[in-house]
DNA sequence: TAGATTGTTAATCGATTAACAATC
DNA sequence: TAGATTGTTAATCGATTAACAATC
């Protein structure tokens, strides 16, 4: 095991990707797998499995390849999903209670503890088993059960507000699902879940090299001179 | 102009990005803006700005900066939402309910025709003006608006099923919120927007490089070897 | 002209891929 | 032992950053 100072993002963002093939597999009870064969459930190639786990041990057995739970077992340890994760929402809107149903049901090793909003009409509604909360008891939860990652789904005007106090109460990580650019200090993390982005680059693809061509062209003969 | 063979995806990724500060820009009446300055706004270094703009054209002015309106044009044009985008989400559940408000509301430029379900209880349902129609109304309709984008919001085990006839009626760009990978012919462009890697791979982060340690560092401690 | 800022080429950095020795 | 597959080092590729000439 090389003793790398830091895991590259990219590495980290493939973590989950492992689990839930490795998920997967213990349910169709296939016990050992090669780097080969993981590659073909994750679309990844061998040699990058192989050396994304270089990064955190020496997992496997030569000559054999990797004993599923046992890896399993290593990817939640080293992700930090050994024990179940408690996680906030913030906003409770269509987004926010969308997103809290989902992670409910589709997300084992994380639960939502709580979601918060500031409009009167949602706060004491349940989301199956969650409540909805006002943002006034945000702080106390937060430090009740010792919750260090939230998830923003608040209108963009109030991210930035929300991320504040957020980090204030000891959150360490956010993702983000409001358009903007959020400032945090060093050493909190925030991933942006942005859909207008995803979408938008999307689009960008669903018209041909040729196509985009033309438009540009097209706007070139219509005008006399760049811009000034 | 450099004639760049092709566009790396992380450079179309930012153009979303620069199409929204300049929006914002705009709405503050700013006219005219410097890449160091769209450096401020978006968080990309300037260097970095010129050089993606530079893969599609120079649409800037030397010693003065890009005109807002000039260069968000460009951008829109480049993206190809020059025109309103026609999109279809398929998937009527909670997230695909909130990703059609959502879309709605915050989508300047992409325009939700319809979105699609199997299940009875919710066709002919509306969300907001979007009607909710069955999986046998998808291709007419994908044929009548021309639609070239889907979103994917329906559970894991559906969505190769619906990515193949998607596919089929001339489908070529997917936004997939289903946790799985999908497998598409060539030519063919899939996201994934998978809400569980983004969290997980959060909460990677959000323990310090010495908490990890101490995890993995437990385990091996309570084992003799290790597995086989 | 002097000052400013772009567009572009060159240098650097980081991540992926290839190769192979270690070893089950 | 022979065959297989890991873990790791080296080579390649691609993206970012730095430098600077072009030019408004």
């Amino acid at each position: 095991m090389p003793d790398h100072s830091y895991t590259p993002q990219t590495v980290v963002k493939r973590l989950p990707v492992y689990l839930r093939v490795l998920d997967n597999l213990l349910r169709r009870e296939i016990e050992i797998i090669s780097s080969k064969e993981l590659s073909g459930e994750t679309g990844f190639t061998p040699e990058q499995i192989r050396k994304d786990l270089a990064y955190f041990g020496a997992f496997g057995t030569r000559g054999t390849g990797y004993q599923t739970s046992y890896l399993r077992e290593k990817i939640l340890k080293i992700i930090g999903l050994d024990q179940e994760t408690p996680i906030i929402i913030v906003g409770a809107g269509h987004l926010g209670i969308a997103l809290t149903r989902y992670n409910i049901t589709n997300n084992p090793y994380v639960e939502v503890v709580a979601a918060f909003d500031n409009d009167p009409d949602v706060i004491g509604e349940k989301i199956l088993n969650i409540e909805v909360l006002p943002a006034s008891r945000m702080e106390s939860l937060i430090q009740e059960y010792g919750i260090k990652v939230a998830v923003i789904a608040v209108p963009s005007q109030k991210a930035q507000q929300v991320v504040d106090d957020l980090v204030s109460y000891g959150i360490k990580a956010v993702l983000n699902f409001a358009p903007v650019k959020l400032e945090v200090p060093q050493g909190v993390q925030v991933h942006n879940a942005d859909l207008t982005i995803e979408l938008q680059s999307l689009i960008y693809y669903s018209s041909s090299e040729k196509e985009r061509m033309t438009r540009l062209q097209k706007e070139k003969e219509g005008e006399i001179e760049s811009p000034q």
